[in-house]
RNA sequence: GUCACAGGCCGCUUUGUCGCCUUUCGGGGAGGAAAGUCCGGACAACAUAGAGCACCGCACCGCCUAACAGGCGGAGUUUCCGAAGCAGUUCGGAGGCAUAGAAAGUGUCACAGAAAAUUACUUCCCGCCAUUGCUGAAAAGCGUGACGGGUAAAGGUGAAAACGUGUGGUAAGAGCGCACGACCAGGGCAGGCAACUGUUGUGGGGGAUAAACCUUGCGGGUUGAAAUGCCAUGUACACCUUGCCAUUGUGUUGCUCGCACAGUCUCGAUUGUUUCGGGAGCAAGGGGGGUAGGCAGCGCAGAUUCCGUCCUAGACGGAACCAGAUAAAUGACAAAGACUCCGGCUUGCCGGAGGACAGAAUCCGGCUUAUAGGUCUGUGACUUUA
RNA sequence: GGUCCCGUAGCACAAUGGAUAGUGCAACAGAUUUCUAAUCUGUAGGUUACCGGUUCGAGCCCAGUCGGGAUCA
């Protein structure tokens, strides 16, 4: 399992399969660290990395596809920026994580809000309960 | 110079740090609307003898164009503004217009009104009869009513009322005749490619509605990149058709499956006759079931952009160009400059705030809609200077 | 990326181009009842999504815009 380089995301640290999101909306277990709100299974270990992810913003609430684009920008940057700390606690347990992260408020918040959010939900995501959860 | 209106154009720039997609490793990487999907094409698959009907769409004329319901120019009509005039009207400017046919036929026209499309009603007039109405000596006259005719002028309602005015004519009247005027149809002459305009003479008396049915002319084969072709992954194949090979007969059962017996082919064990055990389909197509990944389609190409010439749209010539993602790249953060607004004063500086609408998905031409701010042109009003 | 449909009172729906747009439920007030429900009587509530056009007249016809929904492997 090669470490990618520390402030790069690319296409393979992206969740892209449209089967995997299906059956990680249906399996996975789920918490809020506002104003984010992630979705997470432990998946088949993987070739690239120990986690995908992907992002993704209602259409119900933001109706353009500008504000949409801009917030899942937003939160690609902030996961980019912060997943060495998320990956230095995933290390040990030797597990491939699959994650899909969602905009959950209301309004469009300043990027410093998303930072903080992402740097919340590293710190709250439950390392420990990887054990008993079968791939 | 300011304001208002109309139209055209632009759609902030640069740098640093960390990143993303693509690449032929040099490089390249969102818009004027990328949007709505309202029109028109390219392209693709399928279909297709020819013609007609049905269905859908379009509709003043000419031109542009690959094509269009788009654009340019013109004609007609209509609205508003201004000027002239007592007024009808005329002239000028700025807009709008789905602008073929109502004299082929059918339908509809609420309420009101006599009547809503061609007839009836009231009225008006004439003739004749009656009269227990009045006058009168009587004849008769006036009135009233019924019947038979002639008219359609008058009826004030409505969005719309049966050509308007004058005159003749008549028992009463009527385009019934005449003069002037308006409208409609088709004809001649002149102008124009044409729509149409002007003029001349002929005929006419039939309201509106076709964004009601309809008629006429023109156009349209159907479906759309989730089209279409190929590869990979992978799953029970029940069933049907065709071909090759022949698993065939008998019994059981209403039929099928299944079972039993016998025969045929084949495989294995046995040296072998024999005996024992196993098997009896394959290929293609349809149908069903499954896959949700990749490649092509998808751009060094095109109805593209810029410049020049002609120029109304547009045409011709030359030069230039590099998005290609697929839970979907084209960014995040910071700084500086330019611009706008507010406040302060030293009047050109300081401080603060702001930047719209919006994100390619095969590609083009239009239309429509959203849009901060800037800029150019034209028109009108006001002000200042010469 | 396409294709199709819809929009009327708080909700569900009507209305042939023709008077002041109706029906049921819900809401409010009154009656009835010891009280409530049920029942009866009455009242209010509409930019017919928006904006233009055709017509004497538009919820209806035509065009454009906005919003909502369905469907196509």
């Amino acid at each position: 399992m090669d470490t990618p380089a520390p402030n790069t995301l690319d296409r393979n640290e992206r969740l892209k399969s449209r089967k995997v999101i299906a059956t990680l909306f249906k399996t996975g277990r789920s918490f809020v660290a506002y104003p984010l709100r992630v979705v997470w299974a432990v998946s088949h270990a993987g070739e690239h990395g120990c986690a995908t992810m992907a992002v993704s913003a209602s259409k119900r609430i933001f109706k353009t596809a500008v504000q949409r684009n801009r917030l899942k920008r937003q939160m690609r940057e902030a996961y980019r920026l912060h997943k060495q700390a998320f990956y230095d606690q995933l290390q040990p347990h030797q597990k491939h994580v699959s994650l899909m992260i969602t905009y959950i408020a209301k309004e469009q918040l300043p990027y410093t809000e998303i930072d903080a959010g992402m740097k919340k939900l590293i710190r709250k995501f439950p390392f420990e309960t990887l054990g008993e959860h079968k791939a």
